[in-house]
DNA sequence: GCGGAGAGTGAATATCCTTTCGTTAGCGAA
DNA sequence: TTCGCTAACGAAAGGATATTCACTCTCCGC
């Protein structure tokens, strides 16, 4: 019942250290005056925002620029058609977190540079590089935009979806949004199911959403197995995996599954899916795609041959391997 | 399809941010030996530094942990012209008694967290919530405060007197501090009673000490009935009450008493109680004041609007409650 | 009950960073 | 070329922050 994922410090350490911080990195406020605020001294403040970094509360990380590689970047949008590419600088030596930290972090800062504040934005929510994007932006000071819906429904356990529902709500702040839930499980056992669920008024609200997007922010996913897509709960049973390797599936994006040419494969799984149809996904003007390392790479080409992403954010390799192939 | 531009600092300038940025915050480099390394200016440093924030290379972040509300206290904070409000997290559905540990426990922490050792302390005490705070302070480290003095005469039945005694006392205890009892009942029978009991020698030095504090910790009591207040021996009789709900009372802080916006209710009861003065109230310069729950909306808002507290514990459903206003 | 280590504090100060200021370099127009 | 304008620069001044220092208080082992 406690929960204390972060950090060890008390309670109410824990509070000022975050509030001190808020107000010196977020607002700006100096030091003396925070001081002055809390009726503590300015020793103190400067100890406490060392003690906020030192845990974490805090963190700063230096995003290797996008438009670094605009050569290799321009080669990828020419070669797919993409509207636009944005590669990151990951050590190639790098292990999957920093790959994430960084793809993260790099989508963050191509999102605030290019938000219009006008932008209805739907986002499928469960993937793990969505969410290192979501804890590397920073609050908007001006609204990013206006709404930003889930594109599917919750996967796996209970709490997996309440984490996943967390971080809409987390990221409909940092933008000044709205956020519009999925009230619903994103597979379900039985098509008849599905359609039933569609009809609910609520679903219904969210389809009408789904069809106003201007912009999409989707992980995009490999079909083989992998560690943090066990862990959040496994949408796909293991035969019904082998069933798609089968047909050729690569990689999924919102639960749409698709080939290495990027030709969607239609599938029993298509009826229990509760998430906005290819075809609504399609008619997003932008569609912003974020993943990169090694495992997703026939994931990636698949996405991009499809044309299922319009912008693409990934890793310097990645992005030299698909400029190569 | 138009295609955003994507502000790009356009300069191989990039390279040259991030090579500082990193420098400067993953490697912890200070500026002038980055400059000595680069042969550039230590001003350019900074400078190049202040960019990379600018542009998103550099971004830093600050993590609110689940169950700290820093968005919801700047909000309450900017509305209502606090110097800090501190909110607890408690589950909407807890009881009353669960309600006052929570509120207890913060203000327990946020006492801890602010007091300087040099303060003076007022202390209206006789409500449950302070109580309540009382009990939660029990580990406190250092000197707190150098006195504690109640800032309202004893209410009630005696034995509830010496139970609100014992009380400062032990938080006079908890703070190291020196302990000042007014050693007369709160509402006495006829003015001229008052205004002798004033006169008195030992009432003379409780004034003194009232003129000087730096700090006042206050419930804020609803004027409705309520069960904790009967049993602690209710200063006013049933017609008061009513007189003051038709004027438009909704709450009290040491037994003055306001409207919902804030306004003072003059009444006769004014003359017949011992306790600070509402001027000197004013110019305490700390004044906290501890409450929440539903029944207490109404009398907090007001104690807000009239400025009779700088500070605010509160439960987070009233918190939220307040910022909708 | 007596050291003594250790943690924490605010005031004062040392250190580091930002900004101002006067200057120069680059560039386009006249 | 000269003038005007802007951007960028380093030195130095001025601010903001980190750290030192002297001190207090607790905790612990003896």
């Amino acid at each position: 019942m406690p929960l204390t994922p972060y950090t060890r410090p008390a309670d109410g350490q824990v509070r000022l250290l975050t509030k001190v911080a808020r107000m010196y990195h977020e607002r700006g406020v100096r030091q003396a005056d925070i001081a002055a605020a809390l009726n503590i001294s300015q020793a103190k403040v400067s100890r406490l925002l060392k003690r906020a970094e030192s845990v974490g509360i805090v963190r700063t990380i230096v995003t290797v620029a996008p438009g670094v590689y605009a050569e290799l970047e321009e080669q990828l949008e020419e070669k797919y058609g993409l509207a636009e590419a944005v590669i990151v600088d990951v050590d190639p030596e790098a292990d999957e977190g920093e790959l994430l930290a960084s793809l993260g972090a790099g989508a963050a800062a191509y999102l605030e540079a290019t938000l219009s504040g006008a932008d209805r934005i739907g986002v499928s929510s469960w993937s793990q590089t969505i969410l290192a994007m979501v804890d590397r932006m920073r609050p908007f000071t001006v609204r990013g935009a206006t709404e930003v819906v889930q594109l599917l429904g919750g996967v796996g356990a209970p709490e997996a979806q309440s984490h996943s529902n967390r971080l809409l709500g987390e990221l409909a702040r940092t933008l000044g949004a709205e956020p519009v839930y999925v009230q619903a499980p994103g597979v379900v056992g039985d098509p008849a199911i599905r359609d039933s669920l569609l009809q609910d008024p609520s679903m219904q609200e969210v389809a009408r959403h789904w069809n106003e997007l201007t912009m999409a922010i989707m992980g995009i996913g490999s079909i083989e197995p992998s560690d943090a897509l066990a862990a959040s709960g496994n949408a796909f049973a293991a035969e019904e995996r082998q069933a798609l390797l089968d047909q050729g599936a690569v990689g999924d994006i919102c639960h749409r599954i698709f080939r290495a040419d990027g030709s969607l494969v239609r599938g029993a799984l298509d009826d229990r899916i509760i998430a906005i149809t290819v075809d609504g996904l399609r008619r997003i003007p932008r569609r912003v795609g974020i993943a990169g390392g090694e495992r997703k790479l026939e994931a990636i080409h698949g996405a991009l041959a499809g044309d299922w992403v319009t912008t693409l954010v990934t890793d310097l390799r990645s992005a030299e391997a698909l400029a190569a192939r």
